[in-house]
DNA sequence: TGTACATCAGTGAACGCGCGTTCACTGATGTAC
DNA sequence: TGTACATCAGTGAACGCGCGTTCACTGATGTAC
């Protein structure tokens, strides 16, 4: 062999990495394949030597970042992170000004819907298992739990998607702001009692 | 003149019209100046005479369609309508269903990112409006309903962003019941006292 | 009144460009005999 | 051991296509004299 062994492989993730980044930086649509394989340091061609089409690296790549990111977070709850923790970071400035390193769902959400159903199904399950995680963070035993895990993801991706399409810095650290003490109040005051409530 | 007085302000309104329906259901990276104009039944070339450019014809659609439907928000109010029905509103299957005729934060956010700084400066101040809106049809008169507002917003987008992207129709209703219980108890349950404990 | 010209919304072909995709080819290595 | 062939990751030019944009032109009307 030319190549030492695995070296394919370390082709194919260093693909799906720069692929990560450069959609959730620009939007899948705006970026082209020839700019994704050059900054992997190969040609055009080269590109079908490891994904069948587009779509196919699009569905592999959200399906190895949704991964990526699960993995941090159970990671996370094992050294004692708690979902307060993973509240902040996620409406954070540094989250906020950083989209190629983040969570794939506020960078391009609403160009999912154009896409196959097969990538659409992979982040549907993906996208019930943070639910999932979530839920199992909330204290407490009531029936709301689920609701409210999926609300709060609901919260901070519109307000994370908001707060990088204003112009306004201070209107912009307002959302993360208001949407981290909204996401805490939920988790926090909703116990058996006042869940009982609503 | 060969055409009628007004003429021309309805051909650009009827642009308008159909681009801001085609923007919201297709996204704006993939809608061709060719087929808005051959929906409006005219050529590619009148295109010019009434935008300088692509960019100029997404600002000015995204500031008719959010005037509009702040238009239909207030003679809602003035009709009685209250916050709850605009977050069922929001929130249902039908709004689901059709992003053409829906709220545009939610059809192409995460697109507006990637566009010219006065586009999203006038995405701001119409935003900005939209929480003032929903503040001051928030009962009670503690300091955190400009924070409650804020975040029901943010949440009715995610939410209606992740009720379109998943497959699964039943998750998809389940994310849309659960917003909408989360954002109707925030604004029941958030009176003065409650808001002293967050 | 008739004629020449100005106006202007819209036409439609063409521009350069980047897109996703294809494909004949390269060249270093491993394998067979 | 030497030679012929197979393997395969990657090359790089080319494909048709649709994009945003430009521009010389059309043709019905209004205006000037």
């Amino acid at each position: 062999m030319r190549y030492k062994a695995g070296h394919k492989d370390e082709t194919h993730q260093r693909i799906l990495d720069i692929a990560g980044k450069l959609f959730r930086k620009n939007g899948i649509a705006s970026v082209g394949l020839a700019s994704i394989m050059k900054d992997a340091g190969l040609t055009n061609g080269a590109f079908y030597a490891h994904f069948d089409s587009k779509e196919t690296l699009v569905k592999e790549v959200l399906g190895d970042i949704l991964d990526q990111r699960d993995l941090q977070i159970v990671e996370g709850l094992k050294n004692g992170a708690s979902l307060k923790q993973f509240i902040y970071d996620y409406l954070s400035p540094f989250h906020r000004d950083h989209c190629e390193s983040g969570c794939p769902t506020s960078a391009f959400i609403s160009e999912l819907i154009h896409h196959s159903k097969s990538t659409r199904t992979l982040f549907t399950e993906k996208t019930v298992r943070i639910f999932d995680r979530i839920e199992q963070q909330i204290q407490g035993e009531n029936s709301y739990r689920a609701n409210l895990a999926i609300s709060i993801f609901s919260l901070m991706v519109g307000a994370l998607q908001l707060s990088r399409a204003v112009t306004d810095k201070i209107v912009s650290e307002k959302i993360l702001k208001a949407a981290s003490e909204t996401a805490i109040s939920l988790i926090s005051t909703m116990s058996d009692e006042d869940a009982a409530v609503n």
